[in-house]
DNA sequence: CTTACCCGTGAATCAGTAA
DNA sequence: GTTACTGATTCACGGGTAA
């Protein structure tokens, strides 16, 4: 069996990439093979005419020919077709990983589940640098989100619950993760100094999958191999890959930097390591969770002026409006003031800074 | 026509509780009456086994020869239900907000998407106080997920950007919202002393929802209503509210409940307003008033060009002539220009930008 | 050599009104 | 419905250059 395996027709061709359809490639694999399959497909942006930031640059925007669908009906069939292939890659005790953004992730969750995958936590990818909301016309943009899932309900799938907790600072690994997007030096390039992959993963975010989900020598599929971001992570663990891409100039930068990446390389093992600022609280989020409310009035700490709270975390002072920051520095006709030291406020006949207020949900947010 | 939506069958029942299955209830409602739908449906934990509604009665599948997704299938059959009975409700520029966990929201999601909705954004509800994973064997699951979507693609949906940007400490708000689950005083008890509801959610969560989708007197339906947050929410920031419950204790909590919230007042309920909503000035008022005259010189913001205005509130650059944002357009060679800050005049030796000036003729019609 | 400042950029479903 | 025009709108970083 392993000889077949090493050697036959169906050998499984280890840390390679293959060229061409994932669909048509993953139907000739052997079935039952893998590990553990991450897959990160096109997100059908549906994108419509250019964006411009408030400078008037033009935004990049993915507008590859391999992000288009005619339809949602398109879009399902693709997604049916490529998850129904990868589920017949794997052990029994295989698992998945998927990744999409609102446009396309509700459909993969929906067929992970119609297909008989057992879905084991969604994961949050919360981006510690995205990109703004130009137009002021939605909320930022500031997440992705995972799909980890079992071939099927019963598997017996891989968690390395200490070695997470131990990446989050000795406390169990919770489904949102903060890690910042791919820039700088990680974010490879083509020769002509531009992007050479317009939505490359960032190391730090394979780097929690595998060490979490796969053990050393596991092997580990990526239908969508892209510049290889899960390949070179693998290699990094002492995991097994197999990538497939159609794109040659894809498959070119990948195959570079795999080449070119170290195993066991301990400072790839630092990547992933998430600083921990001490939280900022917006003067809001009081309002917002009842600890003050809209209307109730605030004393400035020499007693001298008072401002009303509005609901959206806003004051208005006798001839002003603004955060408590700007409200407390005009009304002493100082350049700034420290608002949370300033602003007191009333209960039970205690006149008491608001700053009490953030300490108490700062000690909220330690408890995690 | 108003008096009939006020008086006659049709009319909405406005701030009340409504008794009974909300597709139903929904489908005797009035079309297109609705500003905003909030909807937190069962979420189907237990998708294995046979699916109730909140009243326990068992939903039917239709199609049981594949016994293995029979129950997403009800679950959908159930979903597609009362969300085309929620869209009829939706005035043309209405939205809804759905909130679920991994075991529906995917399914949520696509059936969204499959009825036309438009998502705008999925915002994940991180809680800062989760409960812990007692096994060890997957991620704490440490947050939910909410998807704002508008009727269609085409609805001038509400968004009051300023108003959560304030609520956010003056940077914009992002899809990653961290607050508390609902606790402590928040969390109503029964009779016995035990939680009223077993998902009871907290009303900074509505908060932020309301404050930021809705404007004051917005008509918001809560299809499974429970316990009455979004109700008690509503009332707070003055916002008309109709609840669809099942259950008759969840009702009475819900009632008195809601009784006894007191509306904050109106100075509490302004928010801060869009640049957007101000009333337009042309540039040729300003000429027209005499605060800037004929043959006057104006310069760009970054000194570069110069132009000369006309008495008809035209500007004239070195080769070209036209409004205050064409001219600045093309002298920057940029897609667009906002030309009341990109333009400049001087006055006692500063240079001062036009908008300065737009924003005295404001203040005098406000006066006015 | 260090610090300060400027510039570039990221999976984006990103406008509203009047004629 | 279409066209034309007005004019509102950004956060976190990394890298490079200037002081």
């Amino acid at each position: 069996m392993i000889r077949e395996q090493e050697q036959g027709a169906n050998a499984l061709p280890l840390n390679n990439i293959l060229a061409g359809d994932c669909i048509e490639i993953m139907n000739s694999l052997p079935a039952g093979s893998v590990d553990l399959i991450f897959a990160d497909p096109p997100y059908n942006l549906q994108l419509r005419g250019d964006l411009h930031r408030p400078d008037n640059s033009k935004v990049d925007a993915v507008d590859n020919d391999w992000d288009q669908f005619s339809s949602f009906k398109a879009y399902d069939d693709f997604t049916r077709e490529w998850m129904a292939a990868a589920r017949r890659l794997l052990k029994p005790n295989g698992a998945i990983w998927v990744i999409g953004s609102y446009h396309n992730v509700f459909r993969m969750g929906a067929e992970l589940q119609n297909q008989g995958f057992w879905i084991l936590n969604d994961v949050v990818w919360r981006k510690s640098n995205p990109m703004p909301n130009f137009r002021g016309k939605r909320l930022t943009n500031a997440h992705e989100t995972l799909i980890w899932a079992s071939k099927q309900e019963a598997s017996k799938y891989t968690f390395n619950y200490e070695a997470l907790k131990a990446l989050n600072e000795g406390v169990q690994m919770r489904s949102d993760w903060v890690l910042p997007i791919c820039t700088g030096h990680e974010r490879l390039k083509d020769e002509a100094g531009d992007k050479a992959h317009p939505t490359q993963k960032p190391e730090s975010l394979l780097h929690r999958v595998l060490l979490g989900t796969t053990n050393p020598g596991d092997v580990i599929l990526d239908p969508f191999f892209g510049t290889g971001t899960t390949g070179a992570v693998a290699k990094m663990l002492g995991r097994e890959f197999i990538g497939i891409e159609r794109e040659e100039a894809y498959r070119k930068v990948a195959k570079k930097r795999i080449d070119a990446v170290r195993k066991f390389d301990k400072e790839a093992l630092q990547v992933s390591q998430s600083k921990r600022a001490e939280p900022r609280v917006a003067f809001g989020v009081l309002v917002e969770r009842g600890l003050l409310r809209p209307g109730e009035e605030l004393v400035s700490i020499n007693g001298r002026h008072t401002a009303k709270v509005r609901a959206d975390g806003s004051i208005v002072g006798r001839d002003m409006k603004g955060s408590i920051h700007q409200v407390g520095a005009h009304m002493e006709g100082a350049p700034s003031c420290n608002g949370w030291t300033y602003w007191h406020f009333k209960r039970d006949g205690q006149t008491v800074p608001i700053d009490l207020l953030r300490q108490q949900i700062r000690a909220e947010m330690r408890e995690q």
